[in-house]
DNA sequence: TCCGTATGTCACCTATACGTTACCTATGTG
DNA sequence: CACATAGGTAACGTATAGGTGACATACGGA
């Protein structure tokens, strides 16, 4: 899932999704031909979108035809239009209870907050402080 | 829009989305709360959210209050899921297409491709065969 | 078989993303 | 005022992303 972020984080990969989109079934090559850079950089951002299951291709012969793949982009969608929709109404309800009570908003801080900038990785490995702690979670996107 | 991608690109970055998304209107160093990191690498991830308007944040008094904009997602939403939700039509009606016929896929190859691995930069500099030339367009996405 | 095309792999270089320490500014509070 | 708290800036080290040339492999046609 992070893959999927980090592969549609760069324009040039963004833009081989859109030629696939123009193009299914095209080579490699032909992918070459919309940029700059030489076969290998393409080759390499094939090879992440691949990765990230974006990019899809079959080898026919000598040469491999790619096509696009919607689902992890429907994927993203689940996770962060619908998720984060439901938060429109959220911000509204906030800006809302701001506007007529004029005070700080709800819950600003609940969290037994630690020291200040100095290191402080030492302590978190003590048991103590640690039900909040939610770093190092392996990234649960 | 670019920035948006970028930004989303990074767990510790979708993360601290998140945790705003809970808590609303929390400080800077609530937010740091969550991580192992220090303040200031929490405050750049925080910038580069600032800089894709996916936070925003208003001072009060000697603290920072950061919320989430999901404006920007929903940017994303329309230029990607709608946009690549046709596909989905598309990619069944290709491989229909191929299923049947058993052959290569509709229009495989269009643009009059380029060489080969070696560099070309110079040759694109000419007016001839730029008409296919997509390279350099200053990123529309 | 011999050669050209199409792709795959390897080692390497460089710009930048990410995180750090050190230091600075502003705002509360005794 | 003295001092702690909250945030902001600058300079810097390091891992990695993005790109390269050299070389290898595989297929197809004369």
């Amino acid at each position: 899932m992070d893959a999927v972020f980090v592969a549609l984080a760069s324009p040039v990969r963004r833009r081989i999704l859109d030629i696939l989109k123009a193009r299914p079934g095209c080579t490699v090559n032909d992918v070459c031909a919309y940029f700059e850079m030489t076969r290998i950089g393409v080759m390499k951002h094939l090879q992440i979108l691949n990765d990230a299951m974006l990019v899809t291709s079959r080898k026919e012969g000598r040469s491999r035809h790619l096509f696009h793949n919607a689902v992890p982009i429907r994927m993203i969608y689940d996770r962060w239009t619908t998720e984060y929709s439901e938060v429109w109404a959220q911000r509204l309800t906030e800006i809302k209870y701001k506007v007529e009570k004029g005070g700080t908003p709800p819950r600003p801080g609940k969290l037994s907050r630690r020291r200040r900038t100095k290191r402080r990785r030492i302590e978190s490995h003590s048991g103590a402080d640690s039900n909040v702690d939610m770093t190092r979670k392996k990234e649960q996107v």
